[in-house]
DNA sequence: CTTCATATGTAAATTATTTTCATAAAATGG
DNA sequence: CCATTTTATGAAAATAATTTACATATGAAG
C-alpha cells in the first residue's frame, strides 16, 4: 500500500535510472500498468534489469507484483499525481466527483491518527455534554452529523452553527461537558475564540482541522485531516467526504465503547421508524 | 472496469472449467491477483491455455492484463464479494467505514443515470425557485447540501426537512417551481404527499431515492441509487456518501448550464469569505 | 592512485504465457 | 440413432517476459 509513498522518494535514496523510472511511472501510471518491463525500460531509457532492481528496492516481489500493486491504486491513490484535466460532459464531470472522493478518503486514511480518534471516542462517550461547532455550510454539515450519528447512541449532544450562539455555549460549559469543532480551513477566528472559551473553564476540546493551524493549535484533541484542494471552483470540496468519514469512524468508536447502551437505543429508535413507516423492517436506520 | 460484471457470467455463457475459474477468483481475488497462471490452473484444476481462454472471453488481452484489471478493482469494487467481517479494533473500523464509502461512491457511479442528472441540472438551472425536501438526519442532510451547493450557483433554492412545512410550500407552489426531494429508503409518505401535491400543480419534481419504490414512482425526474445496507446497526450507512456524491454531480451540471453566472456569484461568496478571514484566498469555498 | 562499493548493462538462464495442434465431448441435423 | 459439426480442453512446442549471473563502468573513500 505505500508504493504511493515509496514511488515520491522521499529519503533521496534513487539513483538517475531510478528516478527516470519513477517520474515515468507517475506520469503514466496507465502505460506503467499495461506496460512489459521491456515497454517499461526503453521508454525510460534503462535496460530491463534495472527495471527489475527498481521494482524490488519498491518493496515488491518483482515486476509483475509492480505492476499489480500499482494497479491496485491508481483508481483510488495515485490520480493526485495526473494534472487536473478539465471536465466538461457529465460523464467527465461524474467520473472526476467520484475519483475525487474516493481519493479524498483514501489520503484521509493513510494520515488518520487512531490514538487521537480513540482519546476523542473515549471524551465523547465519557460527556455529561456534548458541544458540536461548525460554521460555513461544509463544517455546519459536519456538527450536525455528528449530533445526528451521537444521539443515536445516546449521547446527550447538540449542534450549533451560529457563532455568537457558540461562544456564549462555551462560556458557559460546566464540568462534564465536551466541545467539538470542525474547521476545513483552520482559520475560523470565533471557532477558536470558542475553543479557547472551552479551555478557560477546563472543558476538553477535540477538532477536526488541518494540522497546524490556529483551530488545531486551540484545541487539547487533534484530529488532522491535511488534503489538497482541487482548482475547480464550480466543484465542491471533496474533503467533505473525508470529514464524513471521520465522523462516522468516531461514532463507531463511540458506540462500541459502550455497545449495550448503544443497542438499547438504537432499537428503539428503529422500532419507531418502523412504526411511521410500512412495518418494513430491512431499512436503515433514518431516511 | 466491468470484469466485475463479466465475472458474475450473468448471462450464462461459461463451461465448466471457467465457471471453475471464476467462482475461485470471486472466492479469492487477492491469490488471483497475485498467482502465475500456472498456479491458477492448477488450484482451479484446468490446463494454464483455459485460464488464457477465459481471460480473453472476459475482454482482458491475456493473462497479465486480466491480473492487471484485477488489481484495479478490489479496493473500491469487489470487497462486496467478500463476507462482511466483524469489526473491532479502532484500525478495523476505519479500513471498514473508508471501504464501504468507497464502495457505495463506486456502485453509485456504475449505475448514475446522466440523462436523468442532466435533465434535472437543466431544470434546477432554469427554476425561479427551488424547494429541496428531505427528512430523518440522512435525507435532510442531503436536502440542506443542494441548498449549501445551488445558493453559491445563483439559484434561488430553499431547504426544509420539515414534514407539515414542506406540505404547505408545495400546497403553495406557482409556476417556474422545481421540487427536489431525498429518500435513502424510498418510502417516505409525508415526501410522497408533496410531490403529489406539486404534480398536481403543474410543478416538475426529481428525486434521488431507491427505484421502483413509492417516492420514486411519485416524481418526473428519478435518480435511482440503490445499494446493498451493511448489516452492522452501529454504523452509519454508507449511503450518504453516494447521495453526497450525487448532489455534488448535480451542483456541478448546474454550474457549467451557466458558467458565466456561477463565476459572479463564486466570486463575490470568495471575496466575503476572505475579508473575514486573514486575507488568504486559496481556501476553499467556505469552511 | 588504488581500492571498494555501487550502479548499470549484456547475455544467458529461467520462468511465464501463448500458440498450435490433437483429442474428446457435446450439440446439431438428418 | 448415427454422422457431422462445433465446441471445449489439454499436451507440447514456441514465443515472450522476466530474472539471474556476471562483467564493466563510475565515483567515492582512504
Amino acid at each position: 500500500m505505500d508504493l504511493l509513498h515509496a514511488l515520491s522518494d522521499e529519503e533521496g535514496t534513487f539513483s538517475a535510472r531510478e528516478k527516470a523510472l519513477a517520474r515515468l511511472v507517475l506520469e503514466d501510471i496507465d502505460f506503467a500498468v499495461n506496460a512489459s518491463i521491456n515497454d517499461l525500460a526503453e521508454r525510460a531509457g534503462v535496460s530491463p534489469p534495472t527495471v527489475t532492481r527498481f521494482c524490488r528496492r519498491l518493496g515488491c516481489q518483482g515486476f509483475p507484483d509492480f505492476k499489480v500493486q500499482l494497479a491496485k491504486m491508481p483508481y483510488v491513490g495515485l490520480r493526485y499525481f495526473a494534472p487536473e484535466t478539465p471536465t466538461e460532459t457529465p460523464e467527465e464531470v461524474a467520473e472526476d466527483i467520484v475519483a475525487k472522493a474516493q481519493n479524498a478518503l483514501f489520503q484521509m486514511h493513510r494520515q488518520l491518527d487512531l490514538a487521537a480518534m480513540s482519546k476523542a471516542a473515549h471524551l465523547l462517550r465519557g460527556a455529561d455534554f456534548i458541544h458540536a461547532f461548525g460554521a460555513s455550510g461544509n463544517s455546519a454539515m459536519m456538527a450536525h452529523e455528528l449530533h445526528n450519528r451521537l444521539f443515536r447512541l445516546g449521547c446527550p449532544v447538540s449542534a450549533s452553527s451560529d457563532h455568537g450562539m457558540n461562544a456564549m455555549l462555551a462560556a458557559a460549559a460546566g464540568p462534564g461537558t465536551v466541545v467539538f469543532g470542525s474547521s476545513f480551513s483552520g482559520r475560523d477566528p470565533m471557532l477558536v475564540r470558542c475553543l479557547d472559551l472551552a479551555r478557560g473553564r477546563g472543558v476538553p476540546t477535540i477538532v477536526v482541522t488541518q494540522s497546524g493551524s490556529p483551530v488545531a493549535k486551540a484545541a487539547d484533541v487533534v484530529i488532522a485531516v491535511d488534503l489538497p484542494e482541487g482548482r475547480n471552483i464550480f466543484r465542491p470540496t471533496s474533503t467533505r467526504y473525508a470529514y464524513l468519514a471521520v465522523i462516522d469512524i468516531l461514532a463507531n468508536l463511540v458506540a462500541y465503547a459502550d455497545r449495550e447502551k448503544a443497542t438499547r437505543i438504537l432499537r428503539s429508535i428503529k422500532e419507531e421508524l418502523v412504526r411511521r413507516r410500512d412495518g418494513d423492517d430491512r431499512q436503515a436506520l433514518g431516511d
